[in-house]
DNA sequence: CGTCCTATTGATATAGGTCAACATCGGTGG
DNA sequence: CCACCGATGTTGACCTATATCAATAGGACG
């Protein structure tokens, strides 16, 4: 497993490894390995990390890392949606992070979670022992800096749901929220019309701290407007992304 | 027009540190070399940094970022407190972060920042060029891994603040705010019993999604309580911090 | 065909927003 | 030193967006 890697960019690690076609099947064939912090790795830590690490599927609503627990894995969103949940003593809770493939879960040098990780929809991860990845982590600036990069980003999104949940009426939280899913739900489609929510009514609710009943008024109120068209609850399709980006506020 | 630029005396800091291997004279009084992102510095980088760094102080109001903007330096709170916000195309605005000496500023590997900084009280500032602190990060995984702690740790405030924001009364998001306050406004003092506001009751509104009266009508009710008593408008005492964190909701 | 679960819809209550008046403070200039 | 001013904060009266409570509807599944 020899010395560190040399400084180099992301992108090249990514189109090294694209031209060499090499590393495990299993990775080379992965939802995660593109874009994922995998990407960062050369291919012997690919190797040994694929020795180590396992596929496992979590239903909806089965935690994945509970909150206050020791956590003694990491894993890889390989598809489905991960719900980040804080919850007070009274039992009143908040949805404070949405994260889809191929987002890493777990927080190196880190003992114990701040929040809830539960599976949303169905989800597979791909799991790996916490040991073996910190070292990893320690080896390797890159893969460190994939992780400081999708902390950023988590950071960024985090902040800009406060600005959702400190400001925008609830007609605005509920546009945000569906335009949200519409470009983040497939990793490979950046906007696709048409989509499957991942959060029943609830969780939609605990997402933009309002109440079930509210979400389920400003749906129906968007629907009537013409901005979405629902169908079975869950399907929703939106006629023009620019409209709902209107509605929600964002210009 | 406060926020004067005043280059240290590099000569005299080299000689001092030429004498005494101990890093230059500034930086062993600076208020945020201990804990702050410089103490994983060595020397010889201290020095280079400081040679090209300058402390400057920021009124109260002034802006050290805008949103959108282009960034060229970055820079450590000495003292004082700088809040990040954000604005909608309609001027709502909602305040995402504070930070306390000795936050580090800015972020590497991103041209232009997403949220406006701006000093909340006097602050004093020690500002670096872009150019070096990104060659030191790309040299120094320890350095690095400062900022990402650092993010992390906004991760987790902001992701808190989720909380406050989508679930709490206003008299908790008060009382979390002020309990805040208490814990953060002095870092040499975990938890003063007696302090000043740093923020006006309008900046206490958009940090915590409510109006100025709003806020306003809180503290006087908290007052009546007993919970806090207020001197000036801006200088508070807390009897119990423990009886505060309770109406915070915070257990 | 009931049972359970999720979502919708309606009626009503209320926390917090809005608008307006007033108070307090710190500065500035006569 | 006082009078005035603008900025900041408080208080009151009223209003509205959203919560709450309650009833109904629609699937999924035995």
């Amino acid at each position: 497993m020899g010395g560190q890697m040399r400084p180099i960019d992301i992108m090249d690690a990514l189109k090294r490894n694209v031209l060499e076609c090499e590393g495990p099947a299993v990775c080379k064939t992965c939802e995660a390995r593109h874009g994922g912090v995998c990407a960062s790795l050369s291919v012997p830590q690919l190797v040994e990390l694929n020795k180590h690490s396992s596929r496992r599927k979590v239903e909806a609503g089965n935690e994945v890392i509970g909150q206050g627990e020791s956590v003694s894995t990491y894993s890889n969103i390989l598809n489905g949606v991960v719900k980040l949940s804080k919850m007070m003593a009274d039992g009143r809770q908040q949805i404070v992070g949405l994260q889809f493939a191929p987002d890493f879960l777990g927080r190196p040098h880190q003992e114990e979670s701040t929040v809830t990780a539960e599976a949303a929809t169905d989800t597979e991860i791909c799991v790996f022992p916490r040991a073996l990845i910190d070292r990893i982590v320690s080896e390797t600036p890159d893969f460190e800096r994939m992780l400081y990069e999708q902390s950023l980003k988590e950071l960024d999104e985090a902040r800009d749901w406060m600005l959702t949940l400190g400001r925008k009426t609830a007609q605005e939280k509920v546009a945000s929220f569906l335009h949200l899913i519409a470009t983040h739900i497939d990793p490979e489609n950046a906007s696709p019309r048409t989509f499957d929510l991942p959060l029943s009514r609830a969780d939609i609710a605990d997402f933009l701290g309002l109440t079930i009943e509210t979400v389920s008024r400003q749906m129906t109120k968007l629907r009537k407007e013409g901005i979405i068209v629902i169908e079975n609850n869950r399907h929703v399709t939106v006629p023009s992304l620019e409209r709902l980006r209107c509605v929600a506020g964002n210009d």
